[in-house]
RNA sequence: GGGCGCGUAGCUCAGUCGGACAGAGCGUCGGACUUCUAAUCCGAUGGUCGCGGGUUCGAAUCCCGUCGCGCCCGCCA
């Protein structure tokens, strides 16, 4: 079986057209909203909090409205006739998707027409099914931004998976996205690489653990920082006044000192992008510190800090006293040596940010906060309006045993956890072939690309599906655990629609709207999730949260499955209702894709 | 010591801008493959929402206190 376009993860960029829908949920819920705003002031009571929700899953009406509660004690009358006179002064008329009101004790609920689930079924068959239209919005995730010192590991790998996730979901809900990653190429920690890289002989050092750069190279790294820590002040003196040498000549526009840099940083980088792509994690842009520092926008910072009220000169440095911004700490803008730091290049590059896109999305590790917080009160001394930029934080991963560091050589590297990953997922894949229900004969390259797609996304799920706020402790069982509540589980749903459209193919059955043919609960339930896809996009994205269409998706896989023990297309009571049903399977199918697709997870149209 | 975050079933987690009996998965126990793929489904089991106060018609959700864990408090990033 060959692979074809539905295997690959599609190219973030590739959504800037084709149709697009509000989603029907979204319109229902600002259709309840408005009807019950026009009864409360037709009541002459006060609409400002409307309660509109969602009630538990066992209630039937698809919204409700809490209001009567808030409104008893000003009516004098208990609850549940407060919603009454509410759900009587509502007009039903005139909406698409409210079919009709009624009560419930004290709640007002709501039913959703058959329009909206003829409208679902309809948008879900369009291919881009969930993609919101275009806000005209231009929005720059930075993501991941991790030193180029080595390998990337578990504990970093939370950003580039968080934050790839974050620009998709951003790109779904029609913003206009770009991903960056922002290079420390003009750090103390890099000055130390370039010089430990200069200075050590690979004879000296142990052997890389892969043939690559980044492996190769941080060898030297780990061997230049233990040289510095092992004691020996004269010789570490030595080194620090070459390190202090190479940040001088940063600053000062030495072309050679770029040069001796840029030999460590491009290869590491190289390296690192190599891991992340099989993530996939990848980038619009990686913007360098030494671009502000080689146009003068870092200097042209400083000078405008140093002007501003805020600025303080103490023991030699440039501070912001940022106290009136409810910061106890000094931001130093500018050391005692008249070189730059990382939060005042951060700074500039940020000015560029707000010259260039409308909105600033950064993806930090919590360890950041107090620096972020600076960079943004530092941003309005500057005279920005910081409501343009969003910075999200996400807890560290850790090992059981501690914390990972690409300095002290202790983690898991992303490359075996992904390695490791696709090997069980594999054996996975050959232990069922035996008993595998359908005779699609897979290939060698079959299995490949399921212990590839299957292995990556599990490892993706688990870390995307949680909250980032969270911590998480990495565990290999875990992590690595196939069954339900985890990428593989959602996977299959999508090769199962693939397997059915296969099928149905070759019996000759062509898909059909038609929700006349749809009366089950399983196939109402089913069109009612396709209908809510589109209204989790938007929550996901106006929180930052990708993990809400995690959550969305394995529930979503749960409802298809149901559908699919109680409602076989292929050996449906007849042809019309194989066809409406094959339309449900194709709009299904579009909403795991795509869900799948918001957080970076392939879907396989075989497993 | 101060600041920020986290604490929900034995385990891993949803739910947290106050609302209908707190939900999943794993685990345990018991069922379902001559059927569009059983990486599936159905049932049972399992919770003082860390603890103590407070606000409210109503609190896992808001406030105060407290305990435990994590992160930060560098002229590092």
């Amino acid at each position: 079986m060959l692979q074809t376009e539905h295997d690959r993860v599609s190219v973030r960029k590739g959504f800037n057209g084709g149709s697009t829908t509000a989603g029907m949920f979204r319109r229902f819920r600002a259709e309840v909203e408005d009807a019950v705003e026009g009864a409360l002031a037709a009541l002459d009571l006060p609409t400002d909090d409307l309660g509109v929700e969602q009630p538990p899953e066992d209630v039937e009406a698809t919204l409700a409205s809490s209001v009567a509660f808030r409104l008893a004690g000003e009516v004098g009358a208990a609850p549940p006739s407060v919603a009454a006179d509410v759900a009587d002064a509502t007009e039903t008329d005139g909406y698409d998707y409210i079919d009709r009101v009624d009560t419930q004790g004290p709640y007002v609920n709501f039913y959703v027409s058959t329009a909206y689930y003829a409208d679902a079924l309809e948008a879900g068959r369009e291919a881009d099914y969930g993609t919101l239209p275009s806000t005209g919005r231009s929005v720059v995730v930075e993501h991941t931004s991790a030193n180029p010192t080595g390998p990337v590991h578990v504990g970093r790998a939370r950003n580039p998976i968080y934050g790839d996730a974050v620009a998709r979901v951003l790109e779904y809900a029609g913003h206009d996205v770009d991903a960056h990653y922002y290079v420390n190429d003009a750090g103390r920690q890099i000055a130390t690489f370039t010089w430990a890289y200069e200075t050590f002989d690979d004879s000296e050092l142990p052997d890389p653990e892969r043939d690559r750069a980044d492996y190769d190279l941080v060898r030297y790294y780990r061997a230049g920082n233990a040289f510095l820590e092992s004691g020996d002040d004269e010789a570490a003196a030595e080194a620090e006044a070459e390190i202090a040498a190479i940040m001088q000549g940063l600053e000062a526009g030495d072309e050679a000192a770029f040069e001796r840099v840029s030999a460590v940083v491009d290869q590491v980088l190289d390296g690192m992008q190599t891991s992340l792509g099989r993530l996939p994690a990848e980038f619009d842009r990686f913007v360098k510190e030494t671009e502000f520092m080689r146009s003068g926008d870092a200097d042209d910072v400083v000078e405008r800090l140093r002007g501003s009220e805020h600025a303080v000169y103490e023991e030699d440095a440039w501070q912001l006293d940022l106290s009136a911004y409810g910061i106890d700490k000094n931001l130093v803008f500018l050391r005692s040596d008249g070189t730059t730091l990382y939060t005042t290049r951060d700074l500039a590059y940020h000015e560029w940010k707000f010259d260039n896109y409308d909105e600033a999305v950064t993806v930090l590790g919590e360890d950041h906060k107090l620096q972020a917080e600076q960079l943004e009160a530092a941003l309005e001394v500057l005279g920005h309006d910081t409501d343009a930029l969003r910075q999200t934080f996400y807890s560290w991963v850790n090992l059981p045993e501690g914390g990972m560091s690409t300095r002290e050589g202790t983690g898991v590297d992303l490359d075996d956890l992904l390695d490791e990953s696709v090997q069980r997922a594999r054996d996975e894949v050959e232990s069922r072939l035996d008993s595998r229900g359908r005779d699609d004969h897979l290939d060698d390259a079959d299995l490949d690309r399921i212990a590839r797609q299957v292995g990556i996304g599990a490892v993706r799920y688990d870390i995307v599906s949680k909250q980032p706020t969270k911590g998480i402790t990495f565990e290999w069982d875990r992590a690595l655990d196939f069954e339900a509540q985890s990428a593989p589980y959602v996977q299959y749903v999508h090769a199962r629609c693939c397997g059915i459209e296969a099928e149905a193919a070759a019996a000759g059955i062509e898909a059909a709207t038609d929700l006349t043919r749809l009366g089950s609960d399983a196939e109402r339930d089913l069109i009612a999730a396709v209908a809510r896809f589109p209204a989790v996009i938007e929550e996901a994205a106006d929180g930052l949260e990708p993990h809400v269409v995690a959550t969305f998706v394995r529930s979503f896989a749960e409802t298809f499955n149901t559908f699919y023990r109680e409602c076989s297309v292929l050996n449906a009571d007849n042809n019309a209702v194989a066809a409406a049903r094959l339309g449900l399977v194709e709009a299904s199918r579009h909403t795991v894709a795509n869900g799948l697709d918001a957080l970076g997870i392939e879907a396989p149209e075989s497993m």
